[in-house]
DNA sequence: AGTTGATAGTTGCATGTGTAACTGTTTAGT
DNA sequence: ACTAAACAGTTACACATGCAACTATCAACT
């Protein structure tokens, strides 16, 4: 017989499943309170925290397709949660902020965020 | 302002990160190695690992859609590396085992896993 | 000034994925 | 025996995603 690998002693195993179980549970709790998907979370969350960024950081900071990060930012800026301005000295770059609605909304998720956090250090500290 | 959040001490984010980072890099040197997919590793792991099990089972361990799985079984089978067998008692179940060539494969694919976790740990090591 | 290469961001297309609905089978209650 | 509910696994369809190719802009070199 072959030597066996046990995947609860490998580590990439062990992070995908500790990530995919709590990052679900919070995504389930954005999604019914606002309707935002997990990019559009991410792209959010990271606005918010800059306060004022582009989407290629946004992608760097999140590790997410650059695709994923665009259409986030369309879908974000629709609801008027966020606005562009291209920068004047390089055409290219936009600077994405949140507008009035889209900071009131963050600072309720950034509740949202630290309940959940709090929450899940009470459950692990049952263990 | 509002009350920001920091999302280098928020847990969800920092795992999603943390395994992204690492899983991503794994992925990469199964893919070029055997040409398999995420959920297919994961799918010939569990079930390397266990030896003989069904499908709904590399489900819960794995935390994967059963959609996934489903495909992920049948690619492999396709492959040649798996093979189902009908349970006698209970029909509804599929009893599932590498063939001879999976095992084989499994066996390297395993000693990849060792190596690379090893590699991560010496990387870690130098931080 | 003109060409080449790099960069920010978007979009077409093929592939991957989840939901819901399906088949086939078993179990439980009547 | 018969019906209803539960379960293992598959599939159709709509939506999400990544890759490659694209536009627009800028920087560097000649």
């Amino acid at each position: 017989m072959t030597n066996r690998l046990l995947l609860e002693e490998f580590l990439p195993y062990r992070l995908v499943r500790a990530s995919e179980l709590v990052s679900r549970r919070f995504a389930a709790r954005y999604r019914e309170a606002y309707g935002i998907s997990r990019p559009e979370w991410r792209t959010f969350a990271i606005l918010g925290q800059l306060g004022r960024t582009t989407a290629t950081e946004i992608g760097r900071q999140s590790t997410m397709h650059k695709t994923k990060v665009s259409r986030a930012v369309a879908s974000l800026e629709e609801r008027g949660w966020l606005s562009r301005r291209v920068d004047e000295a390089d055409r290219r770059i936009e600077w994405l902020t949140l507008t009035a609605t889209g900071s009131k909304v963050y600072a309720e998720l950034a509740e949202l965020a630290r309940s959940f956090q709090q929450q899940l250090a009470d459950d692990l500290g049952a263990e």
